[in-house]
DNA sequence: TTGTATGCGTTATCAG
DNA sequence: CTGATAACGCATACAA
């Protein structure tokens, strides 16, 4: 609870001077120094932010706007992988991060501007929002600094971090054409989401550049859920038995759709190949281990963190970055055998 | 960036008028009230958080300080859940969370004290620390409130949460034991955590309970990695023969000794029978499904948020609160096979 | 019911 | 090199 003034009447200097010594400035000598130093020492000083940050009018913090936080996430640990991500590149540069706990009834409540200036915060990152999420049009209205996660929006104030969904998807997509696949569906995640968006283009993608024609029927949501993509894929399987192949935007509607080939009676790959997407950590462990698209959100994270904090010493490089993810073959995709043979 | 001192005079009130109407003082007439929100909203005004924290000396925020957000951590979302719980709960109170980024570097440079006094955190939840960790004994030294998170330590000003350790790890043994096994080995995490040393009580209990007697030898630490457990465990498997079952301290250590028995040729659980600990997402996809103890650590988080704006309510309940683990039936244990016959 | 004056802990401006 | 003094935005005891 010292405060500057503590030393000050310790000491004898003024509150300038102490100011100023502890702040390593030049022009206080250095005998001065060292005993407002050691003053500082014995009363066990620290520095308060808030007072420092309402004069300076900068905090070194980062809000953190994740939607997504909650017990129903709790499995997806595609959140963690961000936020170790952004924690770490934060560390290096000496910013702490701030969690803005907004759930879907407070966010009627404070509005995004009002959330980041009540806690003034340099600048935000974004992670988790949808396309008709009320927030996105206020970052766009704002002028505070944001990084968005998978949005690729850019403004004067704003950048992105994201990955190649589209050709990462096309390139899914591709592996099973190249296999011999022609009747392949999709269980895309919802269409409120911006990756979805660009995976659904790289399958559309994939299957016109090889000529296959696809039915508008195969191509489904799973609202990224296991359950409700192995719901679908049973009704798709059902209704066209031609169908021997599924790509995911999303390895645990992938693990859905595996359950629904087993509930069907149809063994993977043989009879049926699936693609995922993300590689989660337990994807490796499915039955049978899953070929699927992996991203490195760690990576992302950091990368998001790292442009933000860019921005704020207004540097104008790039106001956005692209990772590139990786197919990783697993034994989940195989040749086709017709399940009539 | 409009102040209330915009807001006074735009409407003509002063400034402690603004002041005592936003906040929602009853001294205050409802039509001066609604002409000054009026002018609040036209301003779009926010109240400056850090101002605010100055003069009230409260700033409505929890700091967060883990070990383990970071790269190498990234499989274990064991943080993650209680990181989603801790969120959940604040956010129902109007807390927000700031993370504070501390490397083991920066460990020494700034001390936990000079974190939160920095940053004016009404309370602090601690996770992941050692025993050995300078920072605990900081944490008793210093008067602001904390709530520690699987360290059972108790004073004024610090709470704990934590689960039923040497319980589930005793009922863990004894359903090895129930089962029918005799020499039991154990794969503990390393000495530094208190909660290696509550299990292995646990171990010991059932294992002396049971009359049996156990080697000293057969117990070793892992350091809960996948790696070191499959090390260990192939060492002892070598070295005693006679060993049927394994109690490890972690899923991911329980997933090494799996590799292990595989490495050596037994099959699990006919040759040789395995319990984990965590109940890890992944532990249902193990071959086998891993039989282990299941925490709750969403709830975990939860109760430690709950239980320290408890104490910065000054409410004087109880600062512990264990929650009770749950044994977890798969897979991975059966009755013990000698492998010669 | 409303206004005046003061302080929270810092940094910044400008004199000495 | 050092020291008054004024901000920063807000809340509150005290007057009116």
């Amino acid at each position: 609870m010292a405060t500057i003034k503590d030393i000050s009447q310790l000491t004898g200097f003024s509150i300038t001077t102490v100011s100023r010594a502890l702040n390593g400035y030049s022009d206080v000598s250095e005998s001065t120094r060292k005993l407002i130093k050691e003053a500082a020492e014995s009363l066990s000083y620290s520095p308060n932010g808030l007072a420092r940050g309402l004069v300076m009018k900068e905090t070194k913090t980062l809000g953190l706007l994740v939607s997504g936080m909650t017990y129903k996430n709790i499995d997806n640990n595609f959140v963690f992988e961000v936020l170790c991500g952004i924690n770490d590149s934060a560390a290096n540069s000496d910013y702490d991060l701030i969690l803005f706990s907004t759930n879907t009834a407070k966010q009627k409540m404070k509005t995004y501007t009002q959330l980041c200036r009540e806690r003034k915060v340099d600048g935000v990152i974004l992670q988790g929002v949808k396309t008709d999420d009320p927030y996105l049009q206020e970052v766009l209205d704002s002028d505070i600094p944001c990084v968005l996660i998978d949005i690729p929006i850019q403004s004067e104030n704003v950048g992105y971090v994201s990955t190649n969904h589209k050709e990462s998807a096309q390139a899914a997509v591709e592996h099973l054409i190249r296999l011999g696949h022609q009747k392949i569906a999709m269980i895309n995640g919802y269409p409120e989401a911006f990756v979805s968006k660009e995976r659904f283009e790289g399958f559309v993608t994939a299957m016109d550049q090889a000529g296959l024609n696809w039915k508008r029927e195969w191509v489904v949501n799973g609202d990224f859920t296991e359950e409700e993509a192995q719901h679908q894929a049973v009704k798709l399987l059902r209704a066209y038995p031609e169908i021997t192949a599924f790509f995911c935007a999303s390895d645990m509607m992938a693990l859905g759709v595996i359950k629904a080939a087993n509930e069907m009676g149809l063994s993977v790959p043989g009879q049926l190949s699936i693609v995922g997407f993300d590689d989660i950590p337990t994807a490796v462990y499915f039955q049978p281990p899953l070929t699927t698209i992996g991203q490195n959100m760690y990576q992302l994270g950091y990368e998001a963190a790292n442009l933000l904090m860019r921005m704020l010493k207004s540097e104008d490089s790039p106001k956005s970055n692209v990772l590139r993810n990786e197919l990783i073959l697993r034994s989940s995709t195989d040749k086709p055998h017709h399940r009539n043979i």
